[in-house]
DNA sequence: CCTAATTACTTCAAGCCTAAAATATTTATC
DNA sequence: GATAAATATTTTAGGCTTGAAGTAATTAGG
């Protein structure tokens, strides 16, 4: 094997050792102090970005997770009264899927704590290195959809 | 929230996004070419670097998996006859787990594909940039593992 | 020795995840 | 308008994952 494709191995083995290890402790976290779970804190996170709801098929497209997968989340979120399904008016085959009030809240409250969280985490990491660095991933996953597109034509 | 702190969360989320989809579509590759899943692959990449096998809690130990997780994955590679039971002797409560011929050579094939299909991913990053990063990884891993032992004393 | 605590592993219940099949509805074509 | 194709979602089967409970064997303290 060639040094270079060393380098990247190296590379993308510390970066998957380093990721796991701060979504495992996000994940425990999440369980432990807010009674929740990260597909569940993603699900909430997207439809907080979209006050008005989305459809289940478009919140599956955001998170690029199956379709399945999002009508379980949903279920439970909506069993414990976070979310709600709202038909959609000329489709009765689509759902809107969307925060209650009481979904809204807690999301807030679980957000602020996630990015205080994330910041004594990267306590280590001045502004300079974490712009430097989101940058480089910035520009791999761009050229990645580049090639992507190139592909698919 | 300050500005460093806004840095830090969005490195984290272009982390976690970046990672996150080469790993799925590491998956996607393992599940389609090789019939196999990333769990399983992680298994015997393990047991490779160990070729007299390891105890069941060692390898849970260093994939940091539960027991009961490790114990399913074994169950189905032995089906298949990729991995066997050793009994340990002197501790009948304990197993060793190692790869049979077979597995041994089904995991050289595929440790292979998987780094010719990394270094193909990444093919954008230069060796400077790939040490480069990788330090910075290696830097901020080994600062939080100091602060646990920090933590747990 | 004997009993308590510990250790090694498996089993269990519940949630997450996918691909594929099933259901219901809408849209397009004739 | 009838029917074929496409779309939106749910259901299903099977694997991954955890924490907690269960089983068996070993070790430690008396």
């Amino acid at each position: 094997m060639s040094n270079v494709a060393k380098d990247r191995v190296r590379l993308w083995l510390r970066l998957l050792k380093v990721v796991r290890g701060l979504e495992q402790e996000l994940r425990d976290t999440l369980r432990r102090e807010h009674n929740t779970t990260l597909p569940r804190f993603d699900v909430m996170s997207a439809l907080s970005r979209h006050p008005e709801g989305l459809k289940m098929s478009q919140l599956s497209g955001v998170l690029r997770v199956s379709n399945g997968n999002v009508t379980g989340i949903a279920d439970r979120l909506s069993e414990e009264g976070l979310v709600e399904r709202i038909p959609v008016p000329g489709d009765r085959r689509a759902m809107m899927l969307r925060l209650t009030p009481a979904g809204t809240a807690q999301f807030a409250r679980q957000a602020q704590a996630h990015e205080d969280w994330i910041n004594e985490k990267l306590r280590g990491i001045s502004s300079e290195e974490a712009r430097a660095m989101a940058a480089r991933l910035q520009a791999f996953a761009a050229q990645t959809e580049e090639k992507e597109k190139a592909n698919a034509q």
